[in-house]
RNA sequence: GCGGGUGUGGCGGAAUUGGCAGACGCGCUAGACUUAGGAUCUAGUGCCUUCGGGCGUGGGGGUUCAAGUCCCUUCACCCGCACCA
């Protein structure tokens, strides 16, 4: 629409109103607050502190469409609404810079990520401006600066100290033919996103942070939170706590033995096999010579599998017999060990112990494969299925005619006293795979020396910049493109001359935005990560807007980073983000995802052009509750515009004077509305509530039309409860109602509770519960009166008449509802 | 399968503790103004109706003087997790 004939324009000119030139007073304003460094913040403790944060975006390629700002109108909104208040408002925007985009597209180009990173963020910056954020720039971020990144290398050596990152083999997405390792989301099918290669699991060494130490606090510390309820169930599910016991099987004829975790243990004597996983290191040295090429067949097949195709393809069981048993330490008898893709390395030990008769998945295994099934708990029926339910132990020794947690308190006795095992918690929670093998990422500061051990970069020496390259290629032995530049990767120890080559591996995306939310406190400090002292003042996030892809991933491994902080003393609240806030999708016309295959991506800019960053603003919030998912429609844009000119009419004359019906003393009639607009627009913005927030806007607006005069105060009470929305329009306004400079700080209009109620109140009268007459009674009316009142009505008495009345509810200032029979 | 959520006019959505369902906007209808109207202003707009009224918040049942709201049951859709021992 931006090219050819231009029509598009001719036509919104004789659309909307033409007095009410948008694109002229929103450049006036964004040039005034830039000019007058409106949005700066400047600490004063005097003042209570308010901190508004929104997840900050990755700046891709595309720049922003109509869905990104949804989330930053609504903190922008609070964050005006606030310092309207007397608030000390920190409300600050950065990049997420660091990540795959921008080094596919260097790949593919031979440009360098850094140029086309600070194009990007060029663009994004522009247009964030253009909406009339009021983001105090001077505190921007950049996860790819290194002056920011300097303090990400530092958490991580911390972490490093602590014995929170360390170094394990973990099976990557090893890619032969492109020779690097790929991430989950670039594996398709098996095969590789670019080129479609085949993609295989291989070990490699991997840097890992040990978040499962934190597992309990991550858990517990949820309670305390105001996030959404689901928000928390979903972090909760994901760190899995389970509560169990783990037991060691020994090997028949052998010196080895190998652990099960368990949360049934009172089912020990229905253990009637075990089971590996594939990966399990036991593997190997317990097939018997016979089954070695049936397990070897078995193994190969599993390797070519991801993670996901085995969960996929769960419908049947698959497994092979080791030829080895483990003996049951409780009934004694010999239990086959089998190895099979349904038991995951990397849950519990690895391996478990089946009670085919009271869990689905064994009994599903042991009837494919012909494993004998022993009840252990009555109730079911395990000729047809599995009984999971609770019941009487049988077939149990020591613990017949026990009920479930009766036995599974004695079994976890009874094995800590023979020796066998003890109580135990596992969960579903992994530790964090850290590193990635490429070069647009932050360096792991790390030096592994020609003696094989490893050491720190000193902490003097930060930061560890990411070295300037034309060759970003992978290096094709799976290592990361850095380890190509020799010049870097290898360094000599002055002092003692040792040889040694730095860690090529980088930091995951995750990493820059665990904890941005600090920098911003305290953007510029080159000689710590933060002020202690402003850390305090400042945290926790007082409110944190942020799509709900991130339930959690970002936000777990954020509050992960935040308590090791809080652990080393860098910050004095256990959490970071006090309240969260998920808000919804903007969809396409069609309730379908904007994308660009399908040609209904709505880009801002053209919005801010056609309509005004005011109506794009307003529209936003007035689509539906900011949670929720919306689609997108251009009737109800030009219906927002269409306020926006009603307003403008109000208050501002044709020939651009303030409008003939402001001014003056109020005589009454626009009292009630107002206060309550005051009332309900206050209430709506502190609890995010934008949408009823503005239609109350619009009903005082509709009064106005019907009023013959508009006090002065009353107008300027509503240009400054409107300012925190279209803030453009509101500074305009503001000063043809004879005001200098910005309306920002001006204090927040107040309402008089007495204002609200009229002397008389309109009461509903009920027959048997519909509604029959309507009274206007006095406010202070009694409950006697009232009930009186509503039988003397002569509409109430057509329809009591010749009934019997068996009885009258009334309640003053609500309803009156009369029984009556017959 | 497990966990969480949502179902209200033609459409987006409002409705404190259970107390007049449908605020506000879009759309639609009529009138006014007008050379003109996709502008503006005013009024109307849940459905049915024999004009008395009746029926209405996904369906069915219940509690209550009173249910969109509470309880039971059922259906549909969305999100997350998914062989987690």
């Amino acid at each position: 629409m931006l090219s050819g004939d231009g029509s598009f324009f001719i036509l919104n000119r004789r659309k909307f109103n033409m007095s009410y030139k948008h694109l002229q007073i929103e450049q006036k304003w964004r040039d005034y607050w830039k000019d007058n460094e409106t949005f700066k913040m400047t600490d004063d403790p005097a003042k209570p502190k308010f901190y508004a944060l929104d997840m900050f975006p990755y700046p891709s390629g595309a720049g922003l469409h109509v869905g990104h700002p949804l989330g930053y109108i609504a903190t922008d909104i609070l964050s005006q609404f606030k310092r309207k208040q007397g608030y000390n408002v920190l409300h600050p925007m950065g990049w997420d810079a660091f990540g795959l985009p921008a080094e596919q597209y260097a790949l593919d180009t031979g440009n360098d990520p850094a140029e086309f990173t600070a194009k990007n963020i060029a663009t994004f910056k522009r247009q964030m401006d253009e909406l009339g954020f009021s983001y105090d720039w001077d505190r921007e971020v950049n996860t790819t600066d290194p002056k920011y990144y300097k303090w990400t290398q530092w958490i991580f050596i911390q972490l490093y100290k602590r014995g929170l990152a360390y170094m394990d083999e973990v099976a990557v997405n090893w890619c032969p033919a492109l020779g690097t390792v790929l991430a989950n989301e670039e594996v398709i099918d098996g095969k590789s996103e670019r080129g479609g290669h085949p993609v295989e699991r291989r070990p490699m060494r991997q840097w890992v942070l040990r978040i499962t130490e934190y597992a309990d606090r991550l858990l517990e510390d949820l309670d305390d939170l105001d996030w959404p309820e689901s928000l928390k169930d979903m972090q909760r599910n994901w760190i899995g706590r389970s509560e169990g016991a783990q037991l060691t099987f020994a090997v028949e004829g052998s010196e080895q033995s190998f652990d099960v975790f368990t949360t049934r243990p009172d089912t020990i004597f229905g253990a009637t096999y075990a089971v590996l996983a594939p990966e399990h290191k036991l593997v190997d040295s317990i097939t018997t010579p016979e089954q070695k090429d049936a397990v070897a067949a078995y193994l190969d097949k599993v390797k070519l599998k991801s993670d996901l195709e085995r969960t996929d393809l769960a419908k049947e069981k698959t497994g092979v017999f080791t030829g080895a048993y483990a003996v049951n330490p409780a009934s004694g008898e010999k239990m086959p060990i089998w190895i099979a893709d349904y038991v995951l390395v990397s849950y519990g030990t690895g391996a478990i112990m089946a009670v085919p008769a009271h869990d689905e998945r064994d009994y599903e295994f042991a009837k494919e494969f012909g494993l004998p099934i022993t009840e252990v708990v009555a109730g079911g029926d395990i000729e047809r299925e599995a009984y999971t339910g609770e019941g009487t132990h049988v077939n149990s020794g020591f613990l017949d005619g026990l009920g479930k947690d009766e036995a599974i308190e004695k079994s976890i006795a009874w094995l800590v006293e023979e020796g066998k095992g003890e109580k135990k918690i596992t969960y579903r929670l992994r530790d964090w795979l850290f590193s990635r093998q490429r070069y647009w990422g932050e360096p792991i500061p790390i030096i592994h020396w020609e003696d094989g051990t490893m050491t720190a970069v000193d902490e003097s020496e930060l930061p560890l910049e990411l070295p300037v390259t034309g060759d970003i290629r992978p290096s094709g032995t799976g290592e990361s493109p850095l380890a190509n530049i020799t010049e870097w990767v290898n360094v000599v120890d002055p002092e003692t001359g040792m040889k040694g080559r730095r860690e090529t591996n980088t930091m995951p995306q995750w990493a820059g935005s665990c904890w941005y939310y600090l920098r911003y406190i305290d953007p510029k400090n080159d000689d710590m990560l933060i002020d202690p002292e402003l850390a305090e003042r400042w945290l926790p996030v007082d409110i944190y807007v942020g799509g709900a892809e991130h339930a959690v991933l970002h936000l777990l491994y954020a509050r992960f980073w935040h308590k090791v902080l809080y652990d080393i003393g860098v910050v004095k609240t256990k959490e970071p983000f006090q309240k969260l806030f998920n808000q919804g999708m903007i969809l396409g016309e069609g309730n379908v995802k904007m994308s660009k295959s399908l040609g209904n991506v709505i880009n801002p800019d053209d919005i801010v052009h056609s309509h005004g960053a005011d109506t794009l603003r307003i529209y936003e919030m007035f689509m539906g509750p900011l949670e929720a998912s919306k689609e997108w429609s251009t009737n109800g844009l030009d219906g927002s515009r269409k306020f926006l000119d009603r307003i403008w009419r109000l208050f501002v004359n044709e020939d651009g004077s303030l409008g003939s019906k402001i001014g003056g003393e109020s005589d009454g009639t626009l009292d009630k509305v107002y206060n309550q607009t005051v009332k309900k627009v206050t209430e709506d913005f502190e609890g995010m509530h934008n949408n009823t927030a503005i239609s109350q806007l619009m009903v005082f607006i509709n009064e106005c039309y019907k009023a013959d005069r508009v006090p002065t105060e009353f107008a300027e009470g509503f240009v400054l409860l409107m300012s925190p929305i279209t803030p453009h329009l509101a500074e305009e306004l503001w000063e043809k109602l004879g005001h200098e400079g910005t309306i920002t700080y001006v204090p927040w209009p107040t309402y008089d509770a007495d204002k609200l109620v009229d002397d008389t109140v309109e009461i509903a009268v009920q027959i048997n519960g519909k509604v029959r007459a309507k009274l206007e009674v006095d406010k202070d009316i009694t409950k006697e009166e009232l009930e009186k009142a509503a039988l003397a009505n002569e509409d109430v008495q057509k329809w009591i008449d010749g009934k019997e009345l068996k009885k009258v509810i009334a309640i003053p200032g609500r309803l009156v509802n009369i029984v009556a029979v017959g």
